[in-house]
DNA sequence: CGGCAGGATTGGCACGTTGCAACTCTGCGT
DNA sequence: ACGCAGAGTTGCAACGTGCCAATCCTGCCG
């Protein structure tokens, strides 16, 4: 039903071709034509079919991104990043979200595969690298953000997540705090390389190495974190932890406010370190001290990464250098 | 580069109608065939092209969501409604974001209009009736969710924001508040419904009319309550409002802690009323009354209603029942 | 053994777009 | 007056898919 490229020829008295030139080669029409197509165009409100489009340029202009959990605030700067190289590199972005399930993130695969997306971006589940690499040899490229193996043809774009343990651990022990629980997943790797970091830290200081106590969650959510600080709250004041690192700042939002709720002092009582540094951490009753990972530069990186190798698919992929871990400190270690 | 209908055909050794056969119509195929055809297709990882599907059919199987703001939660539950409901009934469903901008709606609708989607689900900034009217024209339906002028084509989801806004202004008053602020953005119109309701509520009380006082907040962020927190907590005693009704839950979320930080008690000194209620509200120190609005609930009734519209193209447009709100007493207006 | 029913398979076209090669036309130089 | 340059325009093919009508084949009945 709606107009085509011949419906507004017929209306213009032109060729078809007349039109697609008009939309793709302005330059060479001669005044009075372009001024009948345009005048057809507007009349018709031809738009022009994607799809053929598509069809007939072999791929789409077009990159993919694919979150873990698209909710996490983590993921939104994430996003925003690849957004605006994205936006700026003339592509078009589609989303979508794996709602930590590994059939969803497959089947989100499949489905950019199928719309001949010319790259993806991915923070991935599961190992997704021999399914990528599969995919680079029918011409669609794609960069990982987070650890991989060595790959040929998957780029990845990497954060010091053990770095930023390390950085929370050595600044929660030169308060002084000398048992530390930390709260993560250890189904995501990230999370555990976080742990890692602190143990790196802990090993440094030559300090006990039972001072850690690792408190397993599902799901790094705020949630999550209220669960947490309600067993944290009940425990004798012996037994409580006197400092508390968190595998992201939502999760340490949760544990905060349990702790406030039964009047625990925080950082007198316990001290509480996040991850992210997500605008969140900064709007807590006491603002949170937090390992700020650049979101939003991590996206653009991602982005750029991908663009590069579509635009030039010679060159080498780029080296992995990892992007910095930086403590920003808070009142939930420091007080006031 | 990857493999189409023709390589797998010339692989089985049969005609590429067989393949298409198989992929649509398998009943049709014999069995010898039919397996040829499932071993080369496995063996190429032959996957359609979705373009050359769609512009054969004439349009995708897909429908499209777009949102004013995808960061505020409230619009998180909204989408997974709609999400829902579009893969239950086997739709694809595409997400964009507005973000707030209006040149951004637009672009978004024409980008969608030219992949020929069949619906579309919008949450308008502005008013946009005319240009769905002219989809609606060219096959493409829509449903906004938000309060519409009456249109012969586009149909509507409605909540009941100005009760929403009554049944918050009745509870504060009954709890003999008298001094009553109310943090909107007068650029939404359901915000501007929230505050008219709080209105209803202080005229049927026949309580004197100033006693609301209206603060305006560019977005109804967490930061922007944090800015309007900071001004109530630096009135005197004298001039600060005894209760505060928030025209969302973060923008409350940010006003709340903002008053927590200053020592100012809540509900003690100033009994706090929010709206949505998001899954933040009870993430707080202090658990946040609130106004509910089902988002979940509306987000699958819009979709429901697309997929009547294109089901049934004969059907009526549904008749706008609105969604009914109720209030979600917790302790930020009656302490514990 | 001829014919025919009906299942299985195929050729060809159309969807809307774009790029290329080919064509027309105008005006200018010789 | 003739040719030619070059700007402007056009016809045609092709992208990959799906559907329709047409064809092929097998086996069975008379």
């Amino acid at each position: 039903m709606p107009a085509s490229v011949k419906d507004v020829a017929a209306l213009a008295g032109v060729s078809s071709s007349t039109v697609s030139n008009y939309l793709n080669h302005p330059h060479v029409l001669g005044e009075s034509s372009a001024a009948k197509v345009r005048d057809a165009i507007a009349q018709l409100g031809y738009v022009p079919n994607e799809s053929a489009r598509q069809l007939r340029a072999g791929s789409s202009k077009a990159l993919a991104l694919i979150l873990l959990d698209a909710w996490l605030p983590y993921f939104h700067e994430l996003s925003r990043g690849v957004e605006d190289v994205a936006r700026e590199g003339g592509w078009s972005l589609f989303f979508s979200n794996s709602n930590r399930d590994a059939d969803t993130e497959r089947g989100n695969i499949d489905m950019f595969e199928a719309h001949r997306v010319q790259g993806i971006v991915i923070y991935p589940l599961e190992d997704v690298v021999p399914r990528l690499e599969q995919l680079a040899d029918r011409g669609i490229r794609s960069v990982v953000v987070g650890p991989i193996p060595p790959s040929a043809t998957v780029a990845s774009v990497l954060f010091d997540d053990r770095g930023g343990g390390r950085l929370a651990g050595e600044h929660l022990l030169s308060l002084g705090r000398r048992r530390i629980a930390f709260v993560g997943t250890a189904s995501v790797s990230q999370s555990n390389d976080r742990l890692q970091g602190l143990r790196d830290a802990v090993d440094a200081a030559d300090a006990a190495t039972d001072m850690i106590d690792v408190i397993d969650v599902p799901h790094l959510t705020t949630e999550d974190g209220l669960d947490v600080g309600a067993r944290i709250a009940e425990m004798s004041d012996a037994e409580r932890p006197d400092a508390i690192f968190a595998a992201n700042d939502m999760v340490a939002v949760g544990v905060l406010t349990q702790l406030l709720r039964h009047g625990i002092r925080v950082p007198e009582d316990v001290a509480l370190v996040g991850f992210d540094d997500v605008a969140q951490a900064h709007q807590t009753v006491v603002p949170l001290t937090s390992v700020r990972q650049p979101g939003y530069e991590i996206g653009r990186a991602a982005g750029a990464a991908l663009i590069r190798q579509l635009t030039d698919p010679t060159a080498d992929l780029p080296a992995p250098t990892p992007f910095a871990a930086e403590l920003i400190v808070r009142e939930s270690t420091v007080g006031r």
